[in-house]
DNA sequence: CTCTATGCAAAAGCTTTGCACGCCA
DNA sequence: TGGCGTGCAAAGCTTTTGCATAGAG
């Protein structure tokens, strides 16, 4: 029998495969909590918060607390293991143009820049996503370094919660 | 003589007027920290936080407080003036999925789901984007509303800060 | 003159940190 | 056994809210 979709269950089990490995590789221990939390990520198809993930496990590890689940998200976010939506982890930011543009944001120090292109605006979406509702607008966010951080060598993977300090 | 760029003064007077309109026509009144705000938002090209904006208030009137920019900038968000950068603006999510893939946002409920798209995946840039530094990858961020939220007939703008429980 | 907007201060979240104890390697 | 990791509790931040007063229309 042919299968449609990449059963869900075994990308699951492949991640978690792959966060035990790569924490083995960078000697962090390999505690029941972590494994518990693990396991959720592994699992989930969504984009949780911390308070959703630490709701899953404790479900099944109820003495797990709140940091250990952020110090553990963290963590595998360091590892380029999850990643977080959206450009910035930190408060929130407004972007006054309000017509079609595209960022450019910068891993180092999280500045964020506008680009224009006509090519991009009217981007066309794969013909499933009708079924997901109605699309209003998208956007293209390019991640990478600014020249600055370039220079600077600063790392693509920071937690970067420094300035990027706004309005001139 | 020829212009290149379109002088950043002439945007940022239409963008002020663009805002005190919206605002006398939705019956807002324009007070002297209102039209100040207006400024400060209208003149800059980059993506501050309140408290950028507060500061850069400050500069020319020391006494307006956080909370009116703060009720300001919700204030001309949902009249569409101004956008937030990311897909919500509560706290951190998280994605477990490190393929490449792009997102579909729904404004009304604030749920992300996942799409993939090997066209979108290795979209071209256009090239003066090479001056601002080197991009990574590119995800395309698609806003509206999912099906739920169109037949509940829920408003694209809405502050929504329900829910959007996650986690199954 | 009416009714909205402002400022202040306190509350409310979410997230991080210091510290002593417990447990993995 | 040595350190890293965990829990707890408290601190830190950003953002929101209640209320009396001031000011736009």
């Amino acid at each position: 029998m042919t299968r449609k979709k990449p059963d869900a269950s075994e990308a699951s089990t492949e991640r978690l495969a792959l966060y035990t490995a790569a924490s083995r590789a960078a000697g962090i221990r390999l505690t029941p909590q972590r494994l518990e939390i693990f396991r959720v990520l592994a699992a989930t198809e969504s984009h949780p918060d911390a308070e959703a993930v630490h709701r899953a496990v404790q479900r099944v590890m109820p003495t797990v607390s709140r940091d250990t689940v952020y110090r553990t998200l963290w963590r595998l976010h360091d590892m380029g293991l999850v990643a977080t939506l959206g450009p910035s982890r930190d408060r929130v930011r407004f972007d006054t143009n309000v017509g079609p543009h595209h960022h450019l944001v910068c891993l180092g120090c999280g500045l964020v820049q506008d680009f224009v292109s006509a090519t991009l605006d009217g981007l066309a979406l794969p013909p499933g996503v009708s079924q997901w509702g109605r699309v209003y607008d998208t956007q293209v966010e390019a991640r990478g370094l600014c020249l600055a951080c370039l220079k600077a060598g600063r790392a693509t993977r920071e937690t970067t919660q420094e300035k990027a300090s706004d309005e001139r």
